[in-house]
DNA sequence: GTCCATAGGGTCCGG
DNA sequence: CCCTATGGAC
């Protein structure tokens, strides 16, 4: 391990990141500015330099992708690492289990060690299992799963009602009980059960430092799970970029950045250049951010962002496969060239089209083991065995219509498992997957009659392989290898079948424009930048804000080439046809000029348009002609910031005369005297402009 | 139990 | 915008 060799290929600033020793640091990592290679930096520094075991490390992140990159790349750097020193190395959820397993006395708040993990569709079944036996009146309960999530932070402060005033908080008090009962935790569990241990006592463990990735992506549990760490006298170090924050619909805020620094009273540092896009990339994108300036890049300008103009998705995807295939003509992997889009659905086309020209590629979408009936069978079976308490498994394991208990048996092997399979029972006895096959007496259950009987069996036999393995590695007995496996496999998800996306397989990346997040390509397209797509319709202003967040996110990913494109005769209802404002945002001199096109392309358009509004769509009208005819393209210059905000006046028949604050196509807010700032649809309200 | 007006959600998707 | 769950009216 050569440190000194580590360190040359750092510059100044990061430098600066990986040596500073204050209390608390954040460093503003810009996009593409090496933040990971400082993370694994910091962490070499901390154990070569300063003496301090791994052990002896907390490092967070949000996700289990980054996680695993994070371990990956330490071990490339210090062969000598090993995974069991690790053990604070992961998602916040999957170190507060490690907390919760190994260091915090749960069993005073009445859990046992054998707890197991539940997803949040388990929490739901019970849910409405606990509302039937109690007749709870509740709302909306297909949308359940969301309610529990979202209302629970309100409940947890104490708040009386919930948002629609009905049994919700109760079903959550008996719900807590029951899991109590069961010896379960959910995700939140994990992470408030952890805090109130934390806030109690530091117990027989003490961390030395904290090192957090990607930290403008906290929610207030993670938040608070930092300042429980962080009291206990550890040192911290968190990385973040507040330009990147997509995730604000699911707790995460674009101050928490600023809140952090001044809770923990933390230093601030940067990492201002960027390493990955080229010039005019950079340039472009630097347009959506909030503050223009702050992005320096270290590359030079290379060649200009390419706006494209297609008929619909359909015409375009044949357009994509050609030009793809071009580009893999000249040299480049498929694995370097990405299409990012807003909805998942977008997909589909190019699916079709790359299908059937033969050109390789990998969607980013996630099965899990819940979409094959004998797996999520299988599982409850094994959850039962492994959770005694687990009641619910139980049932379902019985129960089930298809696999279900056909003959006396297979409760009582479920009862007797933990003791039939456990260390002192074992000895020394070799355990595999048809053992544990047989001791179900599984061949009851899957019916070798059935015509699925042989792939589902082998389907099971792997899984059960799997558990072993994992048991093994992690050097636990079959039953709390099994258990453990069950607990991780809820936090990481099993992936079966199909792995996802495998960034190193040669192949065209499709992907939302969310899940493009962390990722790099030398060539990117973003299509269906329309409006109502790119930006999506928002309420409200601020979910504005995070759509131009999305598609800075989405820009950045680019290394040298970048297209956009949007249709003309967009067939879903809610995208307007023609090019989006944030194409308009873009300076005309980064943009390769096929100004031609456009104008002759824009000139059939309007003709469409003209035949269109003739057929009387006054809502297309408004949105896309008046827009075409830079009406409110002015006023959109002017709300970007560069330029003097001129005052303009509303009136309203309600609200009397007011001053806007801002606008777009589709909204514009207002503010008045007595009744403050309103909302208006352009199309509906009876604004007069003055 | 059925009819209808109305409010609210819709997309993105982590652990 | 379009869809649907909800709850009052009957």
């Amino acid at each position: 391990m050569n440190l000194e060799q580590e360190f040359i290929r750092l510059n100044e600033y990061q430098r600066a990141a990986v040596v500073d020793e204050s209390d608390a640091c954040l460093l503003n990592a810009k996009v593409g500015s090496g933040k990971t290679t400082v993370l694994i930096s910091k962490i070499l520094y901390l154990h070569y330099h300063e003496q301090i075991p791994y052990e002896d490390m907390i490092v967070l992140t949000f996700t289990n992708k980054a996680a695993d990159e994070i371990k990956e790349r330490l071990a490339v750097q210090d062969e000598s690492v090993r995974e069991e020193q690790m053990k604070g190395f992961g998602t916040f959820h999957s170190v507060a289990l490690y907390l919760l397993r190994e260091k915090l006395p749960i069993e005073t708040l009445g859990y046992e060690p054998g707890f197991t993990v539940i997803t949040p569709e388990e929490e739901v079944e019970l849910g409405l299992l606990l509302m039937d036996e109690n007749s709870l009146s509740i709302k909306y309960k297909n949308r359940l799963k969301k309610r529990l999530e979202q209302e629970r932070p309100a409940y947890e402060q104490g708040k009386k009602e919930p948002r629609y005033k009905d049994d919700l908080f109760r079903l959550m008090r008996l719900l807590g009980q029951e899991k109590l009962r069961q010896n379960k935790f959910t995700f939140r569990d994990l992470l408030r059960v952890t805090n109130y241990l934390l806030k109690k006592g530091c117990a027989n463990f003490s961390p030395r430092w904290i090192i957090v990735d990607e930290v403008q992506d906290s929610d207030g549990i993670q938040m608070e799970f930092m300042e429980n760490l962080k009291g206990c006298g550890v040192k911290f170090f968190a990385v973040g970029d507040p330009n990147q924050v997509i995730y604000s619909w699911r707790g995460s805020s674009s101050s928490i950045f600023y809140q952090l620094k001044a809770q923990f009273g933390a230093k601030e540092m940067t990492l201002p250049i960027n390493y990955r896009s080229s010039g005019a990339i950079l340039a472009a994108a630097s347009c959506f951010l909030q503050n223009p300036d702050e992005l320096s890049g270290s590359r030079g300008r290379g060649e200009r962002i390419v706006i494209k103009n297609h008929y619909n998705a359909f015409v375009e995807a044949q357009y994509l496969t050609e030009e793809i295939k071009q580009i893999h003509k000249k040299g480049i992997p498929y694995r370097e060239i990405a299409v990012f889009y807003r909805l998942q659905s977008q997909s589909e086309q190019l699916e079709k089209a790359f299908a059937k020209e033969g050109i390789a590629f990998e969607v980013s979408m996630k099965k899990t083991v819940q979409d094959v009936p004998v797996l999520s069978w299988f599982l409850c079976v094994m959850r039962a065995a492994c959770n005694e308490k687990d009641v619910l498994a139980e049932r379902k394991a019985l129960g089930d219509k298809t696999y279900g208990e056909k003959q006396e048996g297979l409760a009582g092997k479920i009862k007797r498992f933990s003791v039939e399979f456990s260390a002192e029972n074992l000895e020394n006895k070799i355990v595999d997957g048809e053992a544990v096959y047989d001791y179900f007496d599984l061949d009851r259950n899957l019916r070798p009659t059935s015509a699925k009987y042989e792939q589902e069996r082998q389907l099971v036999l792997d899984m059960i392989e799997r558990m072993i393995a994992f048991a093994l590695e992690k050097k636990l007995g079959m039953v709390e290898g099994f258990r453990e496996f069950l607990n991780s496999s809820a936090l990481y998800g099993i992936q079966i079948l199909k792995k996802e996306v495998d960034m190193k397989a040669d192949s065209v990346k499709l992907m939302t424009l969310h899940a493009s997040k962390g990722l790099e390509f030398t060539h990117v397209f973003i299509i269906g930048v329309n409006y109502g797509l790119i930006p999506l319709q928002t309420k409200d202003f601020e979910e504005e804000d995070e759509e131009r967040r999305l598609f800075f996110v989405g820009m950045t990913r680019a290394k040298d080439y970048l297209e956009l494109s949007y249709y003309t005769s967009p067939e879903q209802v809610r995208v307007m046809p023609g090019e989006s404002r944030y194409l308009r945002m873009i300076p005309e001199e980064l943009v390769q000029s096929e100004k031609k096109v456009h104008e002759k392309v824009d000139l059939q358009k309007m003709r469409k348009e003209v035949e269109k509004s003739s057929m009387v769509q006054p809502l297309a009208m408004l949105f896309g002609v008046a827009d075409e005819q830079g009406k409110s393209s002015l006023s959109e210059r002017n709300s970007m910031g560069n330029g003097e905000p001129e005052e303009r006046k509303v009136r309203h028949s309600k609200y009397g005369v007011g001053i806007i604050t801002s606008e777009d196509e589709t909204m514009v807010e207002a503010e008045f005297e007595n009744y403050g700032k309103k909302q208006f649809v352009k199309a509906f309200s009876e604004l007069e402009y003055l």
